[in-house]
DNA sequence: CTTGAAAAGAACTGCCT
DNA sequence: AGGCAGTTCTTTTCAAG
């Protein structure tokens, strides 16, 4: 499937706010209602749209700290691979677990409530982990979520 | 406001699927619709749920490649990060900029259609942007979303 | 692609316990 | 707080141009 420019612009749309109509969407694309309601069909059946989530404030939820933890295993074989995410996808605080290339082998995306609550984690659930070797941390000042190439 | 036991099986709810209606959750809950709708007004208003934004397959779009970035900055003073989040924002493939605390300054995401690609973005767009000192590259290969400690 | 319409369903409102 | 009934709006599917 290749999306021409209205579908880019729907998209750019969406990725804005999902919650808009497809009434208000077509106003603003000059497409009739039905037909933007097709072409958003045709990009979710297409798997271009994969779903529709909600963006919740964990800090209004008591979660204060956001921290950023590369990963370095000790040892790298395909079975401490598997051990390491299912461990690590068990931790409540964890909501991000993603494999990468380079100096870390993952990189996590930690919530706490506060730095306390993060030492804690880090001490009793991260570094206990199956095979983790070194661990570099980042914590979270502010944070901006761009379009990305939808733009 | 503090969230009943009821709001944060809501929570966990929406999290999996944005899209379903009040009247499903509801019956999941063991509630009415305006019951429900209330719940989800409540939320929103306590500035809990701060929007619904879409699950885009960026692979499907024909960017194939996604990197984690750390960006050391050469000149932290406060009009130096103003002048750096000005540009980086400002560059389509980047996804999301966060300022940290720790070994690095920033923590960029950033997609490309192929490491061909990446590599045009990281030195014409990232290595030029003003005061960039030492960058440190972690390339994608999976990624787990996690409920969090909403779960 | 468009318009128009009709049916189903979801969102929203007011009133009641 | 929750339920019920009713209204408004969106979604979804149709037919026809």
């Amino acid at each position: 499937m290749t999306p021409d420019a209205t579908d880019w612009a729907l998209l750019r749309l969406l990725d804005r706010d999902a919650t808009q109509p497809a009434s208000v969407l077509g106003r603003k694309l000059g497409l009739s209602q039905p037909a933007t309601w097709r072409r958003i069909q045709r990009l979710e059946q297409a798997g271009v749209l994969t779903g529709r989530r909600l963006e919740v404030d964990l800090e209004k939820l008591g979660f204060g700290v956001t921290v950023f933890l590369g990963v370095k295993l000790a040892t790298k074989g395909r079975v401490s691979l598997e051990d390491f995410e299912r461990a690590v996808t068990a931790i409540p605080e964890v909501q991000m677990v993603v494999h990468v290339l380079g100096l870390y082998d993952y990189r996590l995306r930690v919530v706490a409530r506060d730095l306390a609550d993060f030492e804690r984690v880090l001490r009793r659930r991260i570094m206990t982990l199956p095979g983790v070797g070194d661990v570099e941390a980042n914590v979270l000042l502010s944070e901006e979520r761009l379009a990305g190439p939808i733009e």
